[in-house]
DNA sequence: CTAATGATGAACT
DNA sequence: GTTCATCATTAGG
């Protein structure tokens, strides 16, 4: 596959800069149903010194994945029902990630109708655990490579479209901090 | 061992 | 716009 995004990628940009660069990149599963992607179009950093980022304090058996080198998936359960789906970022041990919010569905659409249990296009994957039942992406993908065949990013180069930078949604701690980026007018993002 | 909590979504009014 | 379901993980005793 063309383009598609090597380990270095996530390894030589910092996780704010990071953050930014995967905003109008394809995100690609190709599971046994089937092939689903979407456009990256919202994204969260959670840095390493940052109060509302699960390694904030120390390295546990939950978030050992973030410690791990740049490139692996990030998947834990929130409120005992979502999961969500990060990108691990920044050296080897250090906890940082960022969470993928919302995709705007490209391919295996009626995959995603299925799976989600709904045909509203905007309805799919505009949401962090959302976006994890559209594409079929399970705990199972906790430290999985971003760069393999059947799970990985594709960069679309597509610099036609402006970045909102804005804070966080869902946290208590850091809430002030600005490490929330998305596409503007993207109709697929996840906040009203 | 026990209790508090959370990077949410769906279903309501 | 508001309410609530629901449980693994974590921190504290």
């Amino acid at each position: 596959m063309q383009n598609l995004l090597p380990k270095e990628f996530y390894e030589k940009h910092n996780t704010l800069s990071l953050a930014k660069q995967l905003l109008g990149c394809t995100l690609v599963h190709e599971s046994p149903q089937g092939r689903t992607s979407g456009i990256i179009v919202e994204t969260e950093a959670y840095l390493h010194n940052d109060p509302a980022c699960h390694a904030y304090r120390k390295k546990t058996t939950r978030n050992a994945a973030m410690f791990e080198n740049a490139g692996v998936a990030y998947v834990y359960l929130i409120y005992g029902l979502h999961h969500c789906f990060n990108i691990v970022s920044g050296a080897k041990n250090i906890g940082e990630a960022i969470l993928i919010r919302a995709l705007e569905p490209i391919e295996g659409i009626e995959l995603m109708q299925e799976r989600r249990n709904t045909k509203n296009l905007c309805n799919l994957c505009n949401g962090p655990a959302k976006l994890v039942q559209a594409m079929a992406i399970t705990p199972g993908f906790n430290f999985f490579p971003l760069d393999s065949d059947k799970f990985h990013c594709i960069n679309t180069q597509s610099t036609d479209f402006q970045i909102v930078t804005t804070t966080r949604i869902g946290i208590t701690q850091g809430a002030d901090l600005p490490y929330r980026f998305y596409i503007e007018g993207n109709k697929f993002v996840s906040r009203k």
